[in-house]
DNA sequence: TTATCTGTTATATTGATTGTATAACAGATA
DNA sequence: TATCTGTTATACAATCAATATAACAGATAA
């Protein structure tokens, strides 16, 4: 999987780098089990600092995306994923929130969101078909 | 409309302010033409620096949500409200992709995730119904 | 006229966040 | 033994967030 990190966004690089890797799994790009570069080669790969990357991976772990062996490395969840839980289900409302918010005030009817998330979704399912 | 702010929470005291004159405008518990706190008073209502609320009122002149006289003070856009354009959709875009992302990991169904999306924006346009 | 209100601007300071740079460590493996 | 893991510790620079004062120009109300 090709990840690229953005240096002109305004999102921190191991905030860009945690959203690249789960939306990896999501597209099933990256499978349960598979393996993760090292925090060094990564760091290389994508020319960035090694501790941006440990960042981003300690984020992963501390969710339960991935799991980290001190010798074996950085390996997508083998078993599970991090569930639909209150605390999880209240993020993302409380993030949601100003979106919609805004959407209304510019004047989207509710189907407008609704199809643009739809077809996000889907998209993001298939994740474009690459390898 | 009573605003509050979250010290504790991570994103910054300025773009609580944005989001909740937004959520305002959205649920119309703020009005077009509805004169706004100055920025002192606004200040002294919270508990925080006058630049902090300036800050937010500058980035909701930006996008065209409030008219600001440099005597007459701060009003919500008597005229119209930002559109839906094309830099915004892409921004809109960009914002849901890492909460679809990770929803899909979480195991929520599309039918889920728009539930929750349509309510909230139902909920939003209500506002519960406060002055 | 004077005092008070508006937003605006300038400057300085503090603290936290972001990202980098090195270095070292323990354990496993080739 | 050399090399690879993640981990930890420091140090540093740049940026951001927030505060603290202060001053200014213009409008308005006393």
């Amino acid at each position: 999987m090709i990840i690229s990190l953005d240096l002109q966004s305004e999102s921190p690089l191991y905030i860009q780098l945690r959203n690249k890797i789960i939306e990896g799994i999501a597209s099933k790009q990256l499978l349960p089990g598979e393996a993760l570069p090292s925090v060094r080669t990564m760091a290389a790969d994508l020319g960035v600092n090694m501790h941006t990357i440990n960042k981003a991976y300690q984020l992963l772990k501390q969710d339960g995306f991935i799991h980290i062996h001190r010798q074996k490395g950085v390996v997508i969840n083998p078993d599970s994923m991090p569930e639909l839980n209150k605390e999880y289900l209240k993020n993302l409302t409380e993030s949601l929130q100003p979106l919609i918010s805004e959407a209304i005030c510019r004047g989207m009817k509710v189907e407008e969101f609704l199809k643009i998330s739809k077809e996000l979704y889907h998209q993001l399912l298939t994740g474009g078909d690459q390898k």
